[in-house]
DNA sequence: ATGAATATAAACTAATCGGTTTACTTTCGG
DNA sequence: CCGAAAGTAAACCGATTAGTTTATATTCAT
């Protein structure tokens, strides 16, 4: 995927392609932003722009994809199962918010909802390349730590997906629908404890 | 709000348009939407469209409250207090995902989240419609429950937001994206069974 | 039945869109 | 410094869009 995929063609001037092509699409989204608008951000001619992706759809692919690696690098993390599961919580906890809630983690969150049916396909490569990694590492985590006897947890896959869940309370949803523009630090902690302490309640021991 | 809302006349044929509006935006977005196919399925010509609403967006704006006026019947629950906290809680989470889960629930939410920013009140006008008043019914059960011994719930609309997100572990998300295109009846009951668990271990006495 | 209100189909406007073409300029390796 | 490759601006194409108009047909209260 690192050389030349579909009919793409790579120069000089690709990446400022992609860039342009970023900053719009994720502010107009698919239908909203159009390729004319695109090349003026991306500072380069129509036919430039053509001469690198064969349609819009394909460049939107490219950017969307594109959103999901970047996504994945955010949320490798790196679990220390040795700390106690309260640390490691926390820190899932802010790491996981830290994506959600960011300006460009709700932009690729908005338009993977709102394009996934045009798009097949994009939503399952979004949820790969991010969501689900993150989901793997934390039931790995799950699993060595009920072994270990540090927690009690039966299914590691549900307990993975509400606590993931339990990260967005609230504040996820407001940002949404656009009930308020940005959340408070004080915010982040509340739901950050709730949701770790509504965990251990549950699986801790 | 019942009379004359804005530019909107009233008339033999305005449930009809409205109808075949809801249908497609729903189907298509608002931008997806053309007023010839909407003008087509709701049975009407477009110059008689146009007789009822002055353009597009007031259409749609129209649809959209109109959907979350149903949304707030679905959701506006009576609450037994007196019952098992169990069972209230049990019968909140089959009623939640009832909504969330449903193509209708899931193509609304898919359109605020989408034109939130186009169309700004719209989040606010959905959320109050809906989500809110299922929310305010939660916590004031929650209040009351803990003033009577049967919870113990310290911060009663954070329990709320949290109860709900749990309603949608999962399944909300994978549907969203287009992951899978419907749940089975074992998948809520685990899902259903999980939320009620955890909230009980983090809230129960 | 009659006349006013309402609805219709279809043509039309002006704008926008994705995508192509043309004629010209810049960049850059050898 | 030269020539091919790459980039540019702008005109252009065909399709589609929101919204209007026109001339005709239907509905309905009186």
């Amino acid at each position: 995927m690192g050389a030349a995929a579909g009919q793409i063609k790579r120069g000089r001037k690709f990446d400022q392609v992609l860039e342009g092509a970023q900053e719009v699409f994720m502010r107009d989204g698919f239908e909203g932003a159009s390729v004319d608008d695109i090349a003026r951000a991306a500072g380069v001619s129509k036919a430039t722009l053509y001469s690198y992706f064969p349609d819009k759809r394909l460049l939107f692919m490219e950017v969307a994809t594109g959103q999901c690696q970047r996504q994945a690098e955010e949320c490798i993390q790196a679990i220390d199962p040795d700390l106690p599961p309260e640390e490691v919580l926390r820190g899932s906890a802010e790491r996981m918010m830290r994506f959600y809630l960011s300006e460009f983690g709700r932009a690729v969150f908005r338009i993977v909802v709102a394009e996934t049916e045009r798009f097949p396909g994009l939503g399952r490569e979004f949820w790969e390349a991010g969501p689900a990694k993150s989901r793997d590492v934390l039931i790995e985590y799950f699993r060595e730590a009920n072994a270990r006897g540090k927690l009690r947890v039966a299914d590691a896959e549900l307990a993975a997906d509400q606590f993931t869940e339990l990260c967005k309370v609230d504040l996820h949803p407001r940002l949404l629908m656009g009930l308020c523009r940005d959340v408070s630090e004080a915010d982040r902690n509340r739901v950050a404890s709730g949701a770790v302490d509504m965990f251990l309640a549950r699986y801790g021991r």
